[in-house]
DNA sequence: CCATAATGGTTTAACGTTTGCGCAAAGGCA
DNA sequence: TGCCTTTGCGCAAACGTTAAACCATTATGG
């Protein structure tokens, strides 16, 4: 059997309650009780039990992340800023990665609720889409990451216009001009509101874009695919640099590209999107690309969620986060980090 | 204030205890009376409370996982296998997803033993490391996947060994004879297992390795720079076919003979390790590849620990789960998966 | 010197469950 | 009828902690 308070403050010859206040640093006492109650606690190794003590206080000092990722990847980054902001708050944080599945969502979510977690962050994939079931009101307060955020409700998401005006400029700072734009579907939320940040960024120096921007999945293929489509023209109407709506699909074209003998950066300077670290930087060249601040949003939506539940004033809706660029080769930059 | 079992209690007219007896199916009643309390029970959408229901049976219901990968690549399947085993035991995971900070650990550790989880998961990226801080022996049942397993632990790995043979053997069976090995760092202990029974089921055949296997980092950069090296000779002392010790080695040997104009898999099939799909799914050709068994290693390493927390006899060692091949288009294969 | 406040605690109740024990009523058996 | 068993349920304690209320003692101010 684990330690409880009841022995330090029997060993340190107080009571429970005086026990539990030296440990917490409330009330009145003596400084001297409290150090001797302390030092009792630690020689014994007590760690106070967070059920207990959730139990009276209505609280579990536990949230809840539900989310559809299976790949993990925007998730763990997610979920390893969230960590970290609350672990010094004593908050843990229960993972369910669910899938699609409106029942295996629902069978979490009663789970978390039977947890009584004080909060709950929902992460999603698509700015547009959120979980595949009715959330019920069930007062647990509540963060979307990357996800449809409710009227009323508080989200978090990427910026993703000032991200794709960003990589624009830059790309038209290292002297570009004919910047064409290769992007996924364009049901998604994001690659519309990318591509608008594309056109103003462009438009802004007096630029047209290249072509309109070449929606499609967001996968390698279709960058593999474009590049042909692109770039097997005529050398003279080809663009000088491409803006791509993800990593994968910058990955695609830079080796759609090397197929057909044309070098990045030198003949065409790419830019991703998402700055998926461990991909970017495989690429050949190393891929510059926009950074969503996945952790910076985790940390985020975790002292957000803090505030909401001590009752401080949080204003309801979607917050935009500052993206960043990750400048490494690909854009033809000088002086690149790797 | 949420609804407790005391109101399900009164409104059915019978004693908590009754109520709590009717709702966990335990105790003797009246077929009526279980029924009644349940109907009101839901129609009140009462939801028991874990953190009461733990403080009095001594569990929390909870188990914690500890993982130092930051990219989510081995410890999202994982733990998605974890939860899955455990929904439906009503169990739910902490993740904390640590790097490699042993203050960091420590303090994630601290917070799991306060919150009195049941069990603990340690996940790591290789079998022959374990986390930055020597674990205390808090009493805490505890199953280590792909990290060392201490003496006498339990411990979950792939089975890196025959994971090897089935790609080598595959090969064979595609008829390449001239079959190379490239892999990761030589201390690591997969890397070397790995090459041992690429070895092994070449032996098999009466065939020869094709050279000493090629160690290095577990990246596309070393697959890439093995391509030039390995097939920078004249054609004849080429070999006709590749095992690589990752996905990512696999890819960056694949890009690396496009570059060379050799092609895959017509003149030389390629194998990797890992099965991370995303990423195997996206190589051109689609990798065939060994599929570790991750969300598999995550539900047993759950039935495990239930296992070791209901007191049933668990057996100590290191238990090596199956892999699996799953064929796409790099090795030649027929019909194979997409 | 009295009223009041500050100090350093303790006592007691409470959080929402589960569970060992008790108990009345009904049934079974000789 | 008398005794034992079964049925169906309630009482009260317990889990480990926090917190409101209380109390005796000592210091402070006018």
């Amino acid at each position: 059997m684990r330690i409880t308070i009841r022995e330090v403050a029997a060993k340190a010859g107080v009571s429970v309650t005086t026990a539990s206040r030296a440990l917490n640093g409330s009330g009145r006492m003596l400084p001297e009780t409290r150090e001797r109650v302390r030092a009792i606690a630690s020689e014994l190794g007590y760690r106070p039990n967070s059920i207990a003590r959730g139990l009276v206080q209505q609280r579990s000092f536990t949230f809840g992340m539900l989310t559809n990722d299976t790949y993990g990847r925007f998730t763990l980054p997610v979920a390893a800023g969230l960590s970290e902001a609350l672990l010094d708050r004593g908050v843990s944080v229960f993972l369910a990665a669910g899938k699609d599945d409106p029942d295996l969502v629902r069978l979490n979510l009663n789970a978390m609720e039977e947890k009584r977690v004080d909060g709950l962050v929902i992460a999603g994939k698509r700015i547009d889409r959120g979980l595949p079931v009715e959330l019920p009101d069930n007062g647990i307060p509540t963060v979307h990451i990357m996800a449809a955020c409710p009227e009323g409700g508080i989200g978090f998401a990427p910026d993703d216009l000032s991200g794709a005006k960003l990589a624009t400029r830059h790309l038209i700072g290292q002297g570009r001009r004919r910047i064409a734009h290769i992007t996924g579907r364009e049901t998604f939320l994001a690659a519309r509101i990318r591509a608008e940040g594309w056109q103003h960024a462009l438009h802004e120096q007096g630029l047209a874009p290249f072509g309109p921007a070449v929606f499609g999945s967001w996968s390698e293929a279709h960058g593999f695919e474009t590049a042909r489509t692109m770039f097997g023209k005529n050398a003279s109407s080809r663009p000088d640099a491409v803006f791509c709506g993800n990593d994968q699909i910058a990955r695609g074209l830079i080796d759609g590209l090397g197929a057909l003998g044309i070098r990045v950066p030198d003949d065409v300077a790419v830019v991703g999107f998402d700055n998926w670290e461990i991909f970017a930087q495989a690429t050949r060249p190393p891929l510059t690309t926009v950074d969503m601040g996945l952790t910076e949003m985790g940390r985020q939506a975790g002292l957000t969620l803090l505030d909401l539940i001590d009752g401080k004033p949080v204003e309801a809706g979607l917050r935009h986060l500052p993206t960043s660029l990750v400048v490494r080769l690909s854009c033809g930059a000088e002086g690149a980090a790797q």
